[in-house]
DNA sequence: CTGCGTTATTAAAGCGGTTTAATGATGCTT
DNA sequence: AAGCATCATTAAACCGCTTTAATAACGCAG
């Protein structure tokens, strides 16, 4: 591969006048420009990005950072994933998708900053390196869901109303007449599984009900899939406590895992058993019957709005701690409706 | 941000031993790395990932390269995306999406090599300037979908059976009674459109059918979504050709779109017509009534094979043009049955 | 003509690492 | 005790570009 300096040499001017032409940060005349140009052309030359970065310590790389234990790309980090490479796209930025298993990071020769202008980080959990790591060194970064606590008011995010959209269904399923709802959640460590917990109980006590600790499961971070515990931790639930007559499930996933344990104990949906997830995950749906109700997240807004406060940042003088609320809506399909006497 | 200078000055060695303590590409004593650690660690030191690509010339990044006039990123992709992903994951790459629009791409001052380690090309057509600019450069590549003529035994590629896959659905539907077959194919300049086409007409010809031009038409490459296109192109055909009584979409937008245009008409689908669609595509299956009779693609095997084929080439000493055909399944739903007159 | 302000170009100094060739230290053989 | 591998460390060159500070070229007013 042709360099600079080749393109100079042929075209009879120094480095530094070939690198203007190409950067346009500096006037050319017109005839050298050309003269430039046409060297470049013959030579098939083409600036070397790494070497540019280096010297320009920038990048228009962009990063999206999902933690690495779990590489489970479902439907909504795709839908995700469009709203961000669109606003990519349309802004000259390029994306480098951080998949690196932590057995590879925490290797010592594969230890370095990233490459990249400013990240994304998804899928916060409550004690999060990542983000003390990235302020540490000063990288940009937008964080879609929650950041933990210490965090909250340092860092720009991009979040649904979790707390909200909990209560909405809770009270949905409550107005139905449902008083024994489980609640199979996210990990506890993530933070997102706590904001919804507290919109659960808190339209069970503005409905004059008493939470009960015991109706609120969490999935386990690792092991498990989704589908497996919401089978496993359903059908035990449902056998335990007789009275269940509504599940709130986290993803659909695990939603699919209860109705086969509703399968299995032979109870009817929506019948006997209403059953309720956060997703507007449609590549299930062939599976679901009665199809599942749920709510649309917007995935691709949490993205794009992720990545345009990312470029606002990295373009500011200075930075401040953005948070936007992407709003959700309850999509009423057929899987919930007016509790019925089990065995019924 | 601490270089490695810093880091050598404080832990009292030279940068050269302190590059080989995070390399690891030549041993050091175990009590002078032990200090250099040290240090690096005090200082929040890393390594910066571009003067290390610069000169170590090798990125451990690889790049997806979908054409920049089509972000159009749906089941298809993001499936395959998927399964590049996971390959990426166990061999510790990075994945960068390049999502540059054209706009931004013929700008001089954007102009550079891309700054990875090989390419996996997506949607190849006809004449495709991608291939011979990587192929000059020497950049490794591995291509899903055939590539164009001039390319096929050069550079290594993975894809589906697509004429095989064709004359499979061309047969069924032959031997469900169809005779005239409408097949509403992707853009001419696609490759893939080119081997469905194939197989799609000697199909016809193997049963004693003589394929009809007229009954298959080309999305442009630009303009009309697929939607769209399925619509407007299935209604003209319809009302044109009245003896229609199956069409073949390229996707399962397109289908939905022929779905659109059999209501126009007060056709049922699918006593009056048969719809097939190659796509294992669920996302948009709920919009489906019937389900839609489709084929198993496996993107994610296509991802996962290309990122195979990739790696193994920049092990290789001398890289040889590979071919990986990932098998298909038809799938068949609810939208293909025997003819019957229309109008009945 | 001289002097000065502009503008276009260049030489050289980074950017932050890797790598090569040379140096120094160490132990082992003879 | 000298000679000689062996191994760890270092100094310096290099990767290919950007950028700063200096220089050259030019036009124009005084």
């Amino acid at each position: 591969m042709a360099t600079i300096d080749d393109v100079a040499k042929a075209s009879g001017v120094s480095k530094g006048t070939v690198s203007s032409v190409f950067s346009k940060k500096r006037p050319i005349s017109k005839e050298v420009t050309e003269r430039v140009l046409a060297a470049a052309k013959s030579l098939h030359y083409k600036p070397n990005y790494w070497a540019r970065s280096l010297a320009s310590r920038t990048t228009r790389i962009l990063g999206l950072n999902i933690r690495g234990e779990s590489l489970e790309f479902g439907q909504f980090h795709h839908s995700l994933l469009n709203g961000v490479l669109r606003v990519c796209y349309d802004n000259g930025y390029r994306l480098l998708v951080n998949t690196l298993s932590p057995a590879f990071l925490s290797q010592v020769e594969n230890i370095s900053s990233d490459p990249v202008d400013g990240e994304i980080l998804l899928d916060p959990i409550e004690s999060d390196g990542r983000i003390e790591e990235r302020l540490q060194s000063g990288m940009p970064i937008v964080v879609i869901g929650r950041p933990p606590g210490p965090y909250e008011a340092q860092v720009s995010y991009v979040d649904n109303d979790n707390a909200g959209m909990a209560a909405q269904v809770t009270r949905y399923l409550i107005e139905l007449g449902h008083t024994e709802i489980l609640f199979l959640n996210a990990p506890v460590s993530r933070t997102v599984s706590e904001d919804r917990g507290a919109g659960y109980r808190n339209a069970l006590a503005l409905a004059g009900l008493r939470p009960k600790p015991e109706l609120m499961m969490h999935k386990p971070l690792r092991g498990e899939t989704a589908h497996a515990f919401g089978y496993e931790a359903a059908l035990a639930k449902l056998i335990a406590s007789p009275d269940i007559t509504a599940v709130i499930a986290d993803t659909d996933m695990m939603a699919l895992g209860v109705y086969k344990a509703a399968e299995r104990l032979g109870l009817r949906i929506p019948e006997q058993l209403s059953v309720f997830a956060f997703s507007d995950d449609s590549v299930l749906s062939p599976e679901f019957s009665p199809p599942l109700t749920g709510t649309r997240l917007h995935a691709d807004r949490l993205g794009a709005e992720a990545l345009q406060l990312l470029l606002e940042q990295l373009n500011a003088a200075q930075k401040s701690a953005k948070r936007v609320l992407v709003p959700t809506e309850l999509v009423i399909r057929g899987s919930c409706a007016a509790p019925a006497a089990r065995g019924s």
